[in-house]
DNA sequence: GACCAGGCACATC
DNA sequence: GATGTGCATGGT
């Protein structure tokens, strides 16, 4: 069997609508939640994002100037707040070496480049890196994270240990390679993977891609 | 109290 | 290359 991925695209759209993602106000603040959200619920983020936006620290230079302390405290309710700290001064260290703390500067590279880049950062894995990508320099890259192998694999599209890139690149060869496409593929995801393909409790007797996948 | 959440680096084999 | 562990908060 090949891999519907338009398809079940078209099934998703239709069950849920445009997602309207990154939930961000500036490509800056998506970087910095991208590295924030590592493996952590995304209310505890916002309420991390909260707090940097009520001390004027939600942008780069703020944040590069912050002592290191200062901001693990301020993105506590983030969870891992003393390493998610490092990652995201090690994160602005780059941003200011390579492209001068500018997002149109950085949008401007090319990006293998960029991926390359990022992931010589400490602390920005794959799916960092191609969040920041996507969702804040509007990159068509696909990204790929724990709801996305949950969702395909018990569709049995692929076996529960493949590879971030193995998955990234049958997504990629499956669709049409458009950065809003990508970005609203991701999403999509997300939302049936909290709604419906659950670790716990798993909802699969009325999830949406039942029909169109089986 | 256990389990989970939009990972990643590092040690060890 | 594969596998195990630390990092931590807040919701279910």
């Amino acid at each position: 069997m090949s891999f519907p991925a338009e398809a079940i695209f078209k099934k998703l759209y239709a069950s849920f609508g445009p997602q309207a993602w990154w939930p961000a106000k500036t490509p800056f603040e998506v970087m910095v939640g991208a590295i924030l959200t590592q493996n952590t619920a995304w209310a505890n983020v916002e309420r991390a994002i909260a707090n940097l936006q009520d001390n004027n620290a939600l942008s780069a230079r703020a944040l590069y100037l912050m002592p290191r302390k200062k901001l693990a405290s301020l993105i506590r309710p983030a969870g891992y707040y003393n390493i998610k700290a490092k990652r995201l001064k090690n994160f602005l260290k780059f941003f200011f070496r390579e492209y001068s703390g500018s997002v149109r500067k950085m949008a401007g590279a090319d990006i293998a480049k960029l991926r390359r880049q990022l992931l010589s950062v400490n602390g920005i894995g794959e799916e960092t890196a191609d969040s920041i990508l996507l969702y804040a320099l509007n990159k068509p890259v696909f990204v790929v994270d724990a709801y996305t192998k949950r969702i395909f694999a018990r569709h049995g599209f692929i076996s529960k240990e493949a590879l971030y890139q193995q998955v990234q690149d049958l997504c990629t060869e499956s669709l049409s390679r458009s950065a809003r496409l990508f970005n609203e593929y991701h999403a999509l995801l997300v939302r049936l993977g909290k709604d419906y393909c659950r670790k716990r409790k798993p909802r699969c007797e009325i999830c949406p891609l039942k029909q169109a996948c089986s």
